[in-house]
DNA sequence: CAAATAAGGATATTATTTATCCTTGATCAA
DNA sequence: TTGATCAAGGATAAATAATATCCTTATTTG
């Protein structure tokens, strides 16, 4: 049980573009070259992104993605769920009805309690990181890139952004 | 990112062994078609549990599967883990190191922030279901499943357990 | 000795993930 | 107006993981 590589991408492409200046876009091209990860593909991961309405986008030469909301009102589960799905992660097939010894008309008035308890597993992980935001993640980066690095990958940003 | 379904089967498997009477094998034939799987394949899972020391088994006719230790000091995870493994659900592939503005000798000192987060959500997953044992679903089952079935389904598994 | 069992290797099938390629329609700048 | 650039998304292919099935081996019981 392993997440798409597109979550992790999703969220480094979130984290640039809360550093995008108002109003400007970034392209998959510059996203994707920044992170040294395949164009077509991540595509589909910011069209994720763009389904669940977590970024806005432009068209043309000077288009591209930016957030829709400010980093402070979107969390890391925002951004998990718009590219992994909100399927969770145990799936019940009620297998106790498979039970030889179960009458034929019977019928179970809940879920089973296996499915409950990895259920309110997934739901602590939810929970998790719906308590993180992007602005967190922001917060945690800028103090830990060197400033240096932090400054010129600015630039590069800028450089590209429309 | 789904569970195997293997772990559903696990746990159900789990749950039927909590309940057989001391020193007694229940076989993989008759937990195959009490949950109504493929024996086979339960096998795998099943020997999951035993490459994991949960499990006790036995050869030859009356042989079979018994619980390691009591319900009490089974837990979800230990049973979940046995059977889908170790590995986190967020792997880090560390796409921050082709940042083309990183210096070529530059060596990141911890773990990236992202993959930090991630992973702490991954082990709230885990805590949770570590702190539910084999014994808590015993009982939850012991109060939902309606008395006669409950004690049709034991007996069914005693008239097959060696 | 014969039947039943777990363990595990080999292989096949199906589903999911990870891509790549191409078309369409919108946008912008010259 | 025209050509370049962009997001969206459909079609398809390749790689990986999940879901099985089959078979052999060694052990145990009656």
């Amino acid at each position: 049980m392993i997440l798409k590589s597109q979550v992790e991408w999703a969220l480094h492409c979130c984290a640039i573009l809360a550093g995008l200046p108002e109003g400007r876009y970034l392209s998959t091209k510059a996203l994707a070259e920044f992170h040294g990860l395949p164009k077509e593909y991540l595509s589909k991961a910011l069209q994720g992104l763009s389904q669940a309405g977590l970024v806005d986008t432009a068209l043309g030469p000077s288009g591209g993605y930016r957030l829709a909301k400010p980093p402070a009102d979107l969390t890391f589960l925002d951004i998990v769920e718009a590219v992994e799905g909100r399927q969770r992660t145990f799936v019940c097939t009620n297998i106790r009805a498979n039970n030889p010894c179960r009458p034929k008309d019977y019928c179970e008035s809940s879920p089973c309690a296996v499915a409950r308890i990895m259920w309110a597993a997934d739901e602590a992980w939810r929970e998790k990181l719906r308590g993180v935001k992007l602005s967190d993640l922001v917060g945690i980066l800028s103090q830990e890139i060197p400033p240096e690095l932090w400054k010129s990958s600015f630039e590069w940003v800028l450089e590209r952004a429309g």
